[in-house]
DNA sequence: GCCGTTTTCGGCCCGACTGTTTTCAGTCG
């Protein structure tokens, strides 16, 4: 039972508490299931131990802590039971129809008996939706529309998708002689490992004209509502929402919808606390003003830039990928904020795949694509035979030793530093799937879980930490984003054995992995664990995916110096040495 | 239902957009 299967449930909860008018309940399950998701350690373990270690996460309560712990015992929570059993709809999927809420669910329930999408799409055919009081011809029509969108997966695109996505749009708005800049916001500047749609923001005196040009965009499939400031599309499956402001208000804006909601509230308390408020439109001073709840009240002091935004309440510009409400704003006003790694800092891939194993490209071609992309050195890591390694792609030991003199021929060739290494396998048991004595022989030795990838993993890999010739271990949870959790792990435990066997922690930076995560990549460099981002490239044209490897770094509050592939390759030697 | 260097009771973010409305409700971010 995983926290996400949790988290849904109580926004059902809340869906169904809404449709049927119940006021501020909604929000506390919504608020409860997104801190319970987000909460690194399982939350069927801490029910375990009662009600009261659930009602330790924030935003849980009494209440909601022991329906919590009724779901991992029992598989059910009576309460959701009788509600279901009250409103027996699909939820979930008529919601994420475009412009259907729970209300609009509890009212087509009550009215027209609709359950599902295929009754949704039924009664909307059937002319009979525009005949319930509150609903029109055109709600009928936009439900129509929606449904096929709703039906396609609804899941969360991957940043490595909506990346490329929202960059095309952000520089084709950017080429549009009435914006006066354009920059990417919410989820995707923060770099979240999946994004529920891409939000791009755009400056401009003009802003019909640029809702115009974006409804125009060539890549845009539909358009799904389109407003004087701000306008959506579907574009390639992803939902690309728009927004135009004044660029006098840029800075204000931008840092508004980035967000985190969270880190927002916080920043808001902070400006009440100085008598100003804070919003979308700037920075007010409010200290002289009777009715400062309108929205544009007292004299406005900053909004133009972000960093003119956070300077207005005392602290220096944040990065978004630490605006998470996760002690960024004490550490900024403190100046203790983290001078985050940039891609510039690395300067080599230590877990690269040739066609020995499952990559696509030999080992020359894997030195001179790195080459190219201008790393100093990588390590050649095929995959070791062992649990997780179907269809014979993986090399036995003898298959190594073999392996090895072709790829020292290469590396004597090379411009740059070639080690020659090997992805073993951690069985469940936490042993390495390759003879240490074949280890012993390479430079470079990463170790991961292929099989078996649930339940506690933390045994398993404190284990090969502990092997004496593994120096990394690699993406360590085994998660695949949208397919499976992986691998539970305590991390603070893991990350301190690491940190006292120098191994490193990988950040594989395959956009369906970002494993390890943000959060847990802090957890360890607090521990002192070394970090390594790697790409597991399997083809030259992956080594670009080092970027959300960085971003993922930068998640975790990491500098320069907790990532081991920043060192030059002397050092990197030495390191392995 | 949750939460408190304002608080254990009385508040809960808020503005834009849409569609349906005679002044607003629902959805969304």
């Amino acid at each position: 039972m995983t926290n996400d299967e949790i988290a849904t449930l109580l926004e059902e909860f809340a869906d169904l508490l809404e449709a049927q008018d119940v006021e501020y309940k909604p929000r506390a399950y919504r608020r409860a299931a997104e801190n319970i998701r987000d909460h690194p350690e399982s939350v069927e373990t801490l029910a375990a131990d009662g009600e009261d270690a659930v009602a330790s996460i924030d935003r849980v309560g009494d209440a909601i802590a022991s329906k919590v712990v009724e779901y991992v015992e029992t598989g059910t929570i009576e309460e959701l039971d009788e509600l279901r059993a009250e409103l027996p709809v699909e939820m979930d999927a008529l919601t994420s129809v475009d412009g259907v809420g729970p209300k609009t669910v509890g009212t087509l329930y009550e009215e027209l008996g609709i359950e599902t999408l295929d009754d949704l799409e039924a009664a909307a055919e059937a002319g009979d939706i525009q005949e319930v009081s509150g609903f029109g011809a055109k709600t009928e029509a936009n439900i129509l529309d929606g449904i096929d969108f709703a039906r396609q997966a609804h899941e969360r695109s991957l940043l490595g998708a909506a990346i490329p996505q929202g960059e095309a749009v952000r520089d084709y708005l950017r080429d549009l002689p009435t914006v006066e800049r354009a920059e990417l916001a919410g989820s995707i500047r923060r770099w979240r490992p999946t994004v529920g749609d891409v939000d791009v923001l755009a400056a401009s005196e003009d802003a019909q004209a640029v809702v115009d040009s974006f409804t125009d965009w060539p890549e845009a499939d539909d358009v799904i509502e389109a407003g004087t400031g701000k306008a959506s599309v579907r574009a390639g499956g992803v939902r690309v929402d728009l927004r135009v402001v004044a660029p006098e208000a840029f800075g204000s804006a931008l840092q508004y919808f980035t967000g985190s909601w969270d880190h927002n509230v916080t920043l808001r308390n902070r400006a009440i606390e100085r008598e100003l408020k804070m919003n979308e439109y700037g920075v007010f001073d409010v200290s002289d003003v009777e009715n400062p709840d309108s929205k544009r009240a007292g004299e406005r002091v900053a909004g133009v830039t972000e960093e003119e935004m956070y300077d207005a309440v005392g602290l220096p510009w944040i990065p978004p990928e630490l605006r998470e409400d996760r002690g960024e704003i004490v550490a900024a006003a403190e100046g203790d904020l983290p001078e985050l790694l940039t891609a510039a800092d690395v300067c080599g891939d230590l877990h690269v795949h040739t066609d020995w194993s499952d990559g696509t490209e030999s080992i020359r071609s894997m030195v001179e694509g790195a080459t190219r992309f201008g790393h100093d050195y990588i390590a050649i890591t095929d995959h070791a035979t062992g649990p997780g390694m179907v269809g014979g792609v993986g090399l036995d030991d003898a298959d190594i030793r073999e392996q090895l003199p072709d790829l020292r021929a290469v590396a004597d060739d090379a411009d740059i530093t070639v080690f020659a290494g090997i992805e073993a396998n951690i069985a469940t048991d936490g042993s390495v799937s390759v003879a240490g004595d074949v280890l012993a022989e390479l430079d470079f030795v990463v170790a991961s879980p292929h099989a078996g990838l649930d339940g506690d993993g933390t045994d398993r890999l404190v284990a090969a930490v502990k092997h004496p010739e593994v120096d990394a271990i690699g993406h360590p949870t085994g998660r695949r984003l949208n397919e499976r959790n992986g691998l539970e792990i305590d991390i603070d435990r893991l990350a301190s054995v690491a940190a006292a066997h120098d191994t490193a922690l990988e950040i594989n930076a395959t956009p369906q992995r970002l494993d390890l995560a943000g959060r847990a990549v802090k957890t360890a460099i607090d521990a002192g664990a070394p970090i390594v981002i790697n790409t597991d490239a399997h083809r030259t044209s992956s080594y670009e995916f080092v970027r959300y490897g960085v971003h993922t770094a930068r998640r975790g509050w990491a500098t320069p110096g907790d990532v081991l592939n920043t060192r030059d390759s002397g050092e990197i030697a030495s390191f392995l040495g």
